[in-house]
Order: structure tokens, then sequence, then C-alpha cells
DNA sequence: CTGCCATTTTACCGGC
DNA sequence: GCCGGTAAAATGGCAG
């Protein structure tokens, strides 16, 4: 790898160029993504206000029991486990 | 600015003197925190439990009411706002 | 709340489901990224060092000279020549 | 739950306090990294650059020029020089 | 020394 | 078109 023009640097390239491969591919999600909240928004959704509601659902199912662990917590906390 | 010896060479050493200070004052009250972590886990308190207790007091107070949020900006987002 | 404004429901309810099918086919490809780099790694590549060359690649060749001269001239200017 | 386990839970509350305060004086000097910057930001600096500068500065000079120079290693191989 | 978690930084997106 | 805030990514630090 201390040879910048040789073998390694074939390696090297070769990476990057995966990596930035990923990366158009990704963008093109995110393009879909951005197209959808348009969509809805044409149709009078709340762009930012979908967000939440996706970013919630996401959440949900962690903390369904939230408050059980809440309670856990502090009694272990407490040495009471 | 395009002088980097030059007047505006000034302006930045001294902006980057005040961030690295202020860094520093952080630095401190960060193991300040480190210490009483130290202490509590020397009485048998589990620092990382500790740590999620704080994390939940500190949200709290946004999601009280987290629900009704839920349910307004379901309304919000279907139009019914 | 499954049809909280009837058809509306329906259709915030489409647009989510999209959403978050995007979000996985977002998260694969992000997954496939992770395994380059683990790869590179592997062979002994910095992937630190990778992901600034990768960034550097993403500006226009006028930006990153522009943005390479500007870190040069912060140095100089604080004595990191 | 104020006095869960009795001692212990005064204890806890007492450590929980006493990290709370800590964290509102760490909130507090970020706010005021976060003025410098903007008034930097103001005054025509780039505060990504500005990072960037600190952040080398905060290696040993041994460890910088190791990273600058694998980095320049890599834009070589990378056709980038 | 590796993996995880917290913090910090970067990039994005919507509003003005 | 910029700016601010917000979410994603990346770096760094800690524990096991």
């Amino acid at each position: 790898m201390a040879d910048a023009g040789g073998v390694a640097g074939d390696r090297l390239r070769s990476f990057v160029e995966r990596i930035e491969r990923l990366e158009e591919e990704k963008r093109e999600v995110q393009d879909q993504m951005k197209d959808v909240f348009a969509e809805a928004k044409g149709e009078g959704f709340d762009v930012k206000v979908m967000r939440q509601v996706i970013r919630l659902r996401r959440l949900r199912p962690n903390d369904r029991s939230e408050l059980e662990e809440l309670l856990d917590l502090y009694k272990s906390a407490l040495g009471m486990a």
C-alpha cells in the first residue's frame, strides 16, 4: 500500500467505486421517497406531519412497554432487581 | 481574509482560541460528570441504568402528552385539523 | 383509527407504507456499504481516510480545490504549515 | 417512588440531580461555542473548515502529518493529485 | 482489541 | 437562494 500507483492503488479504486455505486443507488431511493412525499403533499397531506407519523411508527415497537421498563430501571438502579 | 498572516489571520486565531478554551471548559464538566458516575458506581448503582433514567427524565416533559399529539398528528395529516 | 377520514385514511396509509418500503431498501444499501468498508478495512485500508477521499470526490473539482486552498490558508494563519 | 429503597433512593436522586446540574452547565458552554462559530461565520469564515482545523490541532503533530500523508497517498492512488 | 454507545459532525429539507 | 432546524452519518470513547 506504500506504492500509490501499484496493486494496492487498484484495490483502493475498486472499493471506492463500489461505494460510489452504492451511494448512487441510495440517492435514487431517496429521490423516490421525495417523490412520494411530493405526491402526498399534492393531495393535501402535510409532509412534516407525515414524517413525524412515520418516525413514531418506527419507535412504537420499542417503547410499547416503556413504562414497565422505566419501573424496572428504577428498581434496578435502587438495587431492588 | 486572503492574507493568511494579516488581520484576518489574527481574527481567525482569536476565534479558534476561544473555541479551544470553551472545549477545555466542556471537557472539565464532562470529567466531573464522569466522577459523579464513578462515585455512584462505587455505591453499587448501575451507571448504564442511571444514564437511561436521566435520559428518560429529560424526555418526560415532551412526551407526557405524546398520545394526544399522535392523535392530533393523524388528524392533521388527514386534513381534519 | 384505520379510516379516520374514510378515503383519506387509506391514502395516508398507502403513502406511509410506500415510504416505509423505501426506507427498507435504503437500509439494505447502507448495509452493503458497511460491508464494503469492512472488507477494505480487512485489507488494511484506513476507513476514515477513505471516507474523506470519497467526500472530496463528490465535490465538483472546482469546489474541491477551493476547499483545499481554504484549509491550507487557515492552517497557515494558525502556524500549522 | 420517592424513596423506593429508602436511603438508596435519596442517594440516587442526589446523583441524578448532580448530573443534571452538570448537564446544564455543559449546555451553556455548548451554546457559547455556537455563538463563537456564528460570530466567525458573520465575519466570513467558513465554519466547517474551522472545525476541521481545530480537529487537526487537537491531534499530536506526529499523528497529524501521518494522517495528512495517508490522505495524499489515497488521493494519488485515485488520480486526485 | 473489538464492538457498542454517546457525542459530534454532516447533509438534507422545508420555510422565508 | 440562503438559513435554520432536524435527521442521518461518522467519529471517538468506554467497557467487556
